[in-house]
DNA sequence: TCATTATTTCGTCAATAGGGGAAATGAAAT
DNA sequence: ATTTCATTTCCCCTATTGACGAAATAATGA
């Protein structure tokens, strides 16, 4: 139980999976649209998100070639429920949080094959600037 | 603000830290009873105290020459409170935890100055057997 | 069947964390 | 003032973590 609970500690003991779980508090997204809002490197997000799902804070959802992530409903243990309703009630106004949701916003309005095709789409400029622009590697 | 809750996330990540705060749950402690119960040396005890008291959750009082901490009442952020009252809830009846309760009582039992006179004390046997006895260094 | 492609796994690297011993600190008592 | 001693700080060692590129998976589409 204890160890249960050190695996939770451990997930939300970055900010990049807290950055995750609050955007996925809207609703289901695809790794292809995390690792955009993100920044990071696809193998990176595909780690953190691993993560979390062993912590029993998300759960998965394949459907054709892309993988969904949701904050879990029905956890596998019982302390994730409280952490996922804590987190979900504060850091609305941080900053960092509130440019994820404008990138969410800006995803939103692409379809998947845009987002994800040819090439890592990364928000160039504000608020990361990555030399990887909207082309293809 | 992500900041100071991935601070707060970092401080519960770890079973030794949860222990801890367990274990201050029916009230303050000094460092000598709490490295006894745990069975660790000094300066790993105080480094996580120091870890907890940078998150908000524990504050500090010093009389004579022991140092108390206790669980903090009014925190130095807002997401203390809701962790402290989360994990006051739960691992009641953890094993670890159940059996650091009891060492607990019999820490209770004894005064600071055969606690943490003449050498550490540490509890014999069940459950981490230590080299150390009761007796000097 | 074979090519494509989103995701995961593997291997590696630098940075961080937990553990403890030894020395420093600071407060009390002689 | 000096000694005592609980606690903290400093350093070192080992283990873990976060990041990435490259290779492996898996599942669709031609």
């Amino acid at each position: 139980m204890l160890e249960v609970f050190e695996t939770i500690g451990r997930a939300i003991s970055d900010q990049t999976r807290i950055r995750i779980l609050k955007m996925l508090q809207p609703g289901e997204l695809c790794v292809c649209q995390i690792t955009a809002i993100l920044g990071l490197a696809p193998a990176t997000v595909s780690k953190h998100l691993s993560l979390l799902k062993i912590a029993g804070l998300l759960s998965q959802r394949k459907r054709g070639r892309w993988v969904y992530y949701r904050l879990s409903t029905q956890s596998i243990n019982d302390y994730a429920p409280n952490v996922l309703s804590m987190i979900g009630g504060i850091l609305a106004d941080d900053k960092t949080i509130t440019e994820d949701r404008h990138r969410l916003e800006r995803v939103n309005l692409m379809s998947l094959e845009e987002l994800c095709g040819k090439g890592r789409f990364v928000f160039v400029g504000e608020p990361f600037d990555d030399p990887r622009k909207t082309v293809s590697a």
